[in-house]
Formats: C-alpha cells, structure tokens, sequence
DNA sequence: GATGAATGAGCATTCATTCAT
DNA sequence: TATGAATGAATGCTCATTCAT
C-alpha cells in the first residue's frame, strides 16, 4: 500500500517514519472529524500542517492513505480487545469486557473512522477490497473468541460460530451506524443500554438452559 | 424538500409529474447501480435520457432528489412489510414472512440504495438528518411488530421492544453493509443462512423456555 | 471522439456548433503559438475567453479537443490539395503546385500544429492513434498523386508508389520539424530553396531520361 | 550545461563522475522507453536507483540533463558514421554504408531519443536550441559527406551540398517520426525497404547519367 | 557527495448549480 | 416545461526544484 521509495534504511528508523506518521495522523483526524467524503487531500494536509503534495510522496494515493489510517488504528484497538478478552471463557464476562472495550474504542475514534470507510466503500473497487481486509480479522477474532466461549456453556453444538460471528460484527457496525445518523449525542446511551439489555437477556436465557 | 414551484394541482396531473417521476426512477437506478458517489447529477441525467438542468427544476438539490429516491422506495417497501406482517404474532411465523420480504427489498435494490444513503450521511447534516427520517418510520415499524410477537410470548415483560427494535434494524443494517462489504455475492447465502439459524436458535430457545 | 452528448438536434444547426467551434479554434490557436505542451486546458479557455470546464462539457479529454483541433485543419487543407492537384499529371506542374500550397499551409498554422501533435504522440498511447489516423489520409493521397504523376513519366514501373509516398511525407514532416528546431526564421527560405533545388534536380534528371 | 561545481580534477576522478554517468545512463533510458513526457526526475531516479535530488546537483535542470544523454550518445553515434563513412566517395557504397549504420543506430536508442526531444523542443526555447545544437553537426557532416560524393560523381555542379543535406536529414528525422507514430512495428521494416528502394532508384539513376 | 523531505505551482477533470431561452 | 450552455470551485495528483543534513 506504502509506496516503496521513502522507506528508509533501518526499520523502526527515527524522523522518517516519524514525518509519514503525521501525515497518517493527519489523515485519522480528518476522517474522523470531517468524515471520508470531506477527506480530501488538502483538508488532510491543512489539518496536518504540511503542504498537499508530501500526502504523496508517501501514499500512492489517498485511499492508500485513508486506509493505511484506518489499518493503523485497527491493529491497536484489536490488540487491545486481544488482550482483554483472551482469558474470558464465560458469556457476562465477555459482554462486560467488551462494554468496557467499546467505550474506549469508541473514544478514540477508531469506530468512527471504520464506518467512514465501510459506508465509503462502494465508490471505488480497490477502497472496498482494501477496507474489507481489515475488517476480515476482526470477523476472525470474534469467531474464535465466540467459539470458547459457547464452547464453554449450555450452548455448545447449538451455534455455529462462523454465522454468529458475522451476525456480531454486523450488529456493531449496524448499531454505530445509526447511532451516527441519529445525530450523534442523543441515543449513544441508549444504544450501550440496549447492548446491556441483550447480555441481561443472553445470561438469563443461557442460565435457565444451565439450571434445565 | 421538493420545491413548491412545479407542483400541479392534484387532480388532472398528467405529463409534469410523470417527468418527474422519470427523474426520480433515474436518481434511484444509478444509486442502485452506481452508488452515491458517483450518481452525479450528470449520470443520473444521461441515465434518465433527459439534460441535467432538468433535475434542478424538480429539486432543489442532488441530495433533494437522492433523499427523494430512497423515500419513495422505502414508502413502498414498508407498506409490503406492514400488509406481511399485519397478522403475525409467533416468532418462527415473523422470520420467515420476514425473510421472504428481505428476498424482495434485496431483489428491487431497496437496501443497496439505503445502505449507500445511510453510509453518505455523514458528507452532509441536511442530508444525515433526511436520511434519518426516512429510517425512523422503519424503527417504529419495527418495535411494534415485535411488542406484538413479544407479548405474545414467554418472553413478555423480559424485552423493552424500544431496544430490541433498534439492534434488530441495526443488524440488518450492518449485515447489508458487510455483505456488500465483502464483495457481493458469495457471502449473500451466508448471510440468509445465518438470519436462519438465528431464527432457529431464537425459536428453539423460546420453545425451551415454553416447555419449562 | 467528441461526446455524444451536446449534439444538437439537427446537423449543421446555429449556435450550439458555433460555441463548440470557438472552442476548437482556440485549441486551435494555443496549439499553434505556444506549442502542444502549454496547450493546457486553461491556456486554451483563457485564449478563447471562456471557462475551462467549457471543454469538459463538448469533449471527453484535453487530447480528444488537440486531435479535434488538428482534424478539421486536416480536412479543410487535404480538400485544398485535392482541388489543386486534381489534373496534374506532370512532374514540374506538381512540385509548383505542392510549393503553392505549403506556403498557404504553413501560413494556416495547420502544418506546425501537425507537427507539434505528431511529436507529442509518444506521451500517449491514445494520442498516438489518434495522430496517425490524421496523417494516413495523407500518405494515401500522396500516393494516388504519386502514382498518377509516376504512371505519367519515364519513370514508370521502377518506383513503388507506396514506399515512395512514405519517402516524400517523411520529407515534408522532417523538414518542417528542422524548420521549427532550427529558430524558425532564418532557414524557412532556405527550406523552399532546398524543395525547388530538389525539384530542379528531380526534373533535370527525368527529362534526361526521357531524352535518352 | 553541467554545473562548474561539482567537476572533479580531470585526472584520478572516479566514482564521481561514474554516479553522473549513471544518472546519464538513466536518463537516456527513461528518454527511450516513456519517452520525453514521461522522463520525470522522477522516473529517471527511479530508473537509475537514486534519489531524484541528484539530479540537481550535477545538472541545473532536468532540460539540461536530457540535453546531455542526447548530446553523450549523439557524440558517439556520429563518430561511428565518421569512422564508417571516411573513405566513401561512392554512392552505392555510402547508401550500403549508412543503412548498415542506421541499424546500430536505431538499436541504440538514439535515433528514437533524439526524436523525443526534436519533438519536444517547442515546449521550452532554451530545450529547442540545445536541441538544435545537437543536430547540428550532423546537417555538416553530411554535407561534407554528401559534397565529397557528389563531386566525385556526375552530378557535379548540379546538387547544392548544403540543401541536399538539409534535405536528408530531414528525410530520416521524418521517417523515423512516422515509424514511430505508425505503432512502431509493422512500418519499420517497410521503411527500411523504401530506403533500399530509393538507393536503388538513384543508383540506376546515377549510373544512367554516368552512362550517357 | 548524496539523500530524503518538503514545497508550491501546475495539471486534467468532475461537480452541483444557474440561467437564458 | 425543459434544454443546452456556461460557470467557479473543488478534486486527486504530478512536477521540477530546493534544502537541511
């Protein structure tokens, strides 16, 4: 996706990677702020303090740079939850820890900034495909850590985790999706409500099932 | 949202609010095919077969006759919903009236064309705020069908049909908007697949809890 | 070439061609005095006094205008030469003519604008083609020339018409291409000296010939 | 044209000027397979594996770095034909000698080179006369070449040197240009051939004379 | 000597929109 | 009612060139 020129010598190398993370930054901000349509090259380079062109002295392109963006921020908050819920075997747990996680995710704008980019997909081919790898592993991970935890209750053998983890995922992406096209403030409570409103339901379902 | 000029007086209407249909049919096929970024008004005129100026006679702007569009479409989509779903109160019976009619909505580009406009809300507040009021009736539609189906059940009393209604809309949202994500066609029976199993777990959950 | 479009309904209307021609002529005219590569969009709208988008809306490129520009030069000087040359049958006949003629192509511009599209060929694969498709009607009416005029002579049955054609049009662009690279004042005489010296030679030796 | 700085003592220089020869290198490289619009300092840095600032600092201008790859392999094309043709004073002989020669030639690259920047010299007045100085000694040394044959020959007193070499040089600028512009492939062959034709023609047409 | 970062001006092209007719 | 012409602002992107290191 980089482009291959600028990089330099020593991985991990000092000013370098640290000029091409501003721009990055740049880019997060304004997607975040301003959105993927009002993105544009030179919002991003306003917003970072740089001229226009250094955005492609870096990045072939500026899908290249929306997603490295959106990549970037997705490889953090995953680790995150990675970390968070690699020891959780029981379904409240879980629902508590990724409240917990949400939140966080939500504040940094990185939920934000992926919407963005999903909705945004279907105006270019290339953007879509990029987009859609880094939603895959997180598809991935929810199936994994779905298939512990089911594995670990009354539930096992009834749900195959590969569907509900698509149903998951979609949900999330759903939820933050009319949340912003409400308008923002008003319902965020109500959607984390709701979220608590469905772990209630799941524990006690799954409990009567265990007390059967 | 339609300017007051060019309306013609209700009955007798004939050969003016047929253009203007005709505008309207073109604005929705090019969303539906071509996506909101590119359903410029040039497009959607060479699509219609008729000069781009005309569209800013009908509407005040592109995303006026956009909103348009989706509205139309989704007054006739819901009307289908609400003939479907008048009599049903038992869970199996609303997904599988419910699954015949997402075939349906699918099929006329009803979603395609709701997804593209939910993801473009955030470029514009007019737009976001138009767009919304079109989901909005959806939601409601929503919570009282399923404050039927609830009451109806065991389950009466457990679920705020408010809430319920809302991550439901969600995860239909967002599986539309994965599956377009991943490309398009071969996740499309996944995901019918696991709308499926869900209904089968809820079902089987729900006789569980009956059986008790 | 042009964009299907801003045709008017009927051909050979009034304004509607009238504008797009004042586009080409300024083309036309850029191209002529500032060279292909300063021939931007731009520079041709601020020539011809109107908004560069105006290019936009009658052509579907930059290049598709130039090559446009050079065609109808093209045409309106071929006819010229096929008016003047139409019963020459006889070598010195011919090259006054030819001389004739070049002078009122050159002054026309139609020759250096040529010359500056056939350069400018290897930016564009497309552009390439397109040149070409205006050179090849003049080697084939050079070669009818030809062949009449050989047909006529002592030389006939020793010149192959088609090699010979591609000789004289190379000559031509060659010499016009030296004509420009070498300041373009001082050698301009000097060139149609060298094109009579060349027709006193070629006439000399086939009266010769002929006297054998 | 090169820079005063950065030139070494003449003797015990190595690696400096063998980093500007490479950059030479690259740049005729460039010339040859993108062709003139498309040797960016860019394209040329990335062709020859350097950084583009380079370029810079041995050369004040991309223009000026063209000029020399041209003016480098124009230097060593025309001391071959010098070496090749010194002892010629044979029609027959000099035609069998420069086809021989314009196939190294054309093998080279330097003829398709030189066409690329002959072509460009309209976009920049300093270009084109760098260019021209290029050109140049070739217009001399075949018009020595040319006045040594012709004055060993028959047709002595009737052919004006200095015409007659403008003229042929023009004839092998202008057919190259129409090779290239015919796609390059399936022309070049002809072309050749038209030349064998032509020294066919003035060989008979010669000897005729001779003969009288 | 040589590199990588950075700039500002320029490019073709697309856009929603206006307006005279 | 409807059209075609026209605009001005915006877009992504490329360019030759400079400069600190």
């Amino acid at each position: 996706m980089a482009k291959s020129g600028p990089r330099p010598a020593l991985r991990g190398s000092h000013s370098s990677t640290a000029k091409r993370d501003r721009v990055v930054d740049a880019a997060f901000q304004t997607l975040r702020e301003e959105g993927f349509t009002h993105a544009s090259a030179r919002a991003v380079a306003a917003r970072g303090g740089f001229n226009s062109g250094l955005i492609f002295y870096y990045f072939d392109s500026m899908n290249d740079l929306l997603v490295e963006a959106l990549a970037r921020s997705s490889r953090v908050q995953l680790a995150k939850y990675q970390d968070a819920l690699a020891d959780v075997t029981e379904v409240t747990e879980l629902i508590a820890s990724v409240r917990a996680r949400l939140r966080d995710d939500m504040a940094s704008g990185h939920v934000k900034v992926l919407v963005e980019l999903v909705g945004a997909g279907s105006s270019d081919e290339r953007l879509r495909a990029a987009v859609f790898e880094q939603v895959e592993p997180w598809i991935k991970f929810t199936e994994q850590t779905l298939e512990r935890v089911v594995e670990a209750s009354e539930l096992r053998g009834f749900v195959p985790a590969d569907q509900l983890s698509f149903a998951v995922v979609s949900l999330f992406l759903g939820m933050e999706l009319l949340v912003e096209l409400s308008g923002g403030d008003g319902m965020v409570n109500g959607l984390l409500d709701s979220v608590q409103q469905l772990a209630g339901l799941v524990s006690v379902v799954l409990s009567n099932g265990g007390a059967r």
